[in-house]
DNA sequence: TATTTTCGTGTAATCGATTACATACATGTA
DNA sequence: TACATGTATGTAATCGATTACACGAAAATA
């Protein structure tokens, strides 16, 4: 039962005071070498330990970075996360996950909770952006805390962020499936309201139209980033007078179950049929139909966020720094879509 | 730029002490119903927020718990922290992420950092049980700090742990190769100083023995969770005088591999060899050829770890309550080695 | 020798909240 | 009236570290 050791301890056993121990333990150029010395190594041989907490209430910095993310099981998120703790952790910063479950509410609550913990900053992925509720973020912003959007962000002045081009995501995989020889291409949209998915869609709209392909409001059908969600979409698009010959999907899951569908009803992909997602979860380069997708590169984008935060962190309370990165999305072209492989 | 606000500020406000407004907002029952009023309303008005930190120090609880896992970037680890949080959260615990990347070093500086940072618990999956240097988690021990293990876990005496029963799950899933007529078996273990693969190696044994097939040395082969050993442990095995006719691996990506692998050989799956992997990761019930799993149930493996640090953290620092929870592993048979259906 | 610098350390305030103890006033009881 | 009890609040210490300021002694300068 080691007891807490605190510098006091250290200055009694040594009979000094508390500032001159914290002044040696800190390299503070007024302290004599030998005194230095000696301090340094009592607190060694009492195993003394800084406590973080009075540190950072003195300082008013905990060393905390708080992260809230949709949900961690998933792999982009996890990734994410990832970058940010490994560029992070040299610099002494710890991360603290929080999750919204796509509840804006939640989100809200988030964000309070972590300014309550006085974290040095917050790097997040929006759930809405619709929220009328905008207080937890002005919240945020009064009190000087760098906040730093991935992915899915929303325009807050002096609020700085790190996405993808999804328009040219979209564009990109559009083109690929038209270069692949198809002529009707049907689009698997997350909610639009989010910028990520808008600029996906109109990625595909504008390389429909630059190739002078038509644009069908009936190609466009809502999903949710599940695989059954692929299923009913593939249903409703074989239905129409003129089924497509493609889908471009915003989301994997849902070009998976799209794919489970169509192969269930025995047409041929990529022959038939062309199929590409977003995201490249592990599991579309797994398939032996290894599924067409769009690489976020999520751990470049932990990164960076961090890195940004970095940036910010140290300035001064005064000037809003707003930097907005935008990374290259990749496409990575698989089976599912490959027709000149087969 | 909403100045900090402290309860002395309020105080100054009403003309009362902050002892009075700090009574008044922690509900003392020794404080008139009308001042308690009146500082509720004055707090909320000039939008008060308690200083977690201050508290935290005063108190010795910072109400974090740090979570120590080798990469938070795999499904499995994810879905544990994610159970982690959702139990915690409605508790007021915030969870903090440690990577360890499998090395010693990094789980000890994690350790000492958790410690420094005043957490509440910890909560982790070993890297390497073999490790000499066990100061960090004596040091965490006399720090009175409550140490839960999940998964991976170490017998340390009076230190909790939440694992799965690896031993049943390999002798489950070695059972089902055999009950689908398989004769040899092979396996893939991971490192054997880590509990979990020796468990699902004697599991995997026992299940041999009982059903008086042989067991022989060469069919045991250690892999790392990749892809790429898998398809190394394939080409070993054919080679063999006699080659073995299932695989029983102890990794989902490594069984995944022996799958890309035997196919490449043209060797039908499940008809000619059997293949099943552990930890049901997503891709494996995704793959067209769906692969037969262990499923380790992380998520509820996340949630009871946290509840078993619950029931410890407010206990009386004397007592030491070591509980080893075992949860039932389930195996999930899928197409990779289900003869019955092909 | 007298005076100014420099050096090293001590004193005490501070960060923001909690809480044991003290105190002042009101009310109840003998 | 004298004393006990209860109620509501104030005083001040505490958690552990940092740091502006003060101060004494030694060294440098005049």
């Amino acid at each position: 039962m080691s007891e807490k050791i605190t510098i006091y301890d250290i200055a009694e056993k040594l009979n000094i005071t508390a500032a001159t121990v914290s002044r040696a333990l800190n390299n503070n150029p007024k302290i004599k070498e030998s005194t230095r010395e000696l301090v340094i190594k009592t607190a060694a041989s009492m195993n003394y330990k800084q406590n973080k907490l009075a540190l950072a209430l003195k300082s008013g910095r905990s060393n905390n970075i708080g992260v809230i993310v949709p949900r961690i099981d998933s792999n982009f998120f996890a990734s994410v996360i990832r970058g940010i703790e490994e560029e992070l952790h040299p610099h002494g910063y710890q991360v603290i996950i929080c999750q919204t479950h796509e509840s804006p509410k939640r989100e809200n609550e988030n964000l309070y909770t972590l300014i309550d913990a006085q974290v040095d900053g917050i790097i997040m992925s929006v759930t809405d952006v619709t929220t009328e509720n905008d207080g937890a973020f002005r919240n945020v912003l009064e009190k000087n805390v760098p906040l730093i959007f991935f992915d899915r962000s929303k325009h807050i002045d002096g609020v700085s962020s790190v996405t993808i081009n999804d328009f040219k995501g979209g564009y990109l995989t559009t083109q690929h499936l038209i270069n692949e020889g198809c002529k009707s291409i049907a689009h698997l949209s997350g909610d639009q309201s989010l910028e990520i998915f808008k600029n996906r869609f109109l990625g595909y709209k504008q390389a429909l139209l630059d190739n002078g392909l038509t644009f069908k409001e009936e190609y466009v059908l809502p999903v949710k980033s599940f695989v059954d969600a692929g299923k009913e979409a593939v249903d409703i698009l074989l239905q129409l007078e003129t089924p497509p010959d493609a889908i471009f999907s915003s989301s994997d899951f849902a070009a998976l179950g799209a794919i489970q569908e169509l192969r269930a009803r025995n047409i041929s992909i990529p022959k038939d049929f062309c199929v590409a997602g977003f995201s490249n979860e592990p599991f579309t380069k797994f398939m032996e139909l290894s599924i067409t997708s769009v690489d976020q590169s999520p751990l470049e984008m932990g990164k960076m966020s961090a890195r940004v935060f970095l940036e910010q962190v140290d300035k001064t309370d005064t000037i809003k720094i707003e930097k907005k990165v935008v990374l290259a999305p990749e496409l990575h072209i698989r089976k599912s879509s490959s027709r000149s492989n087969t």
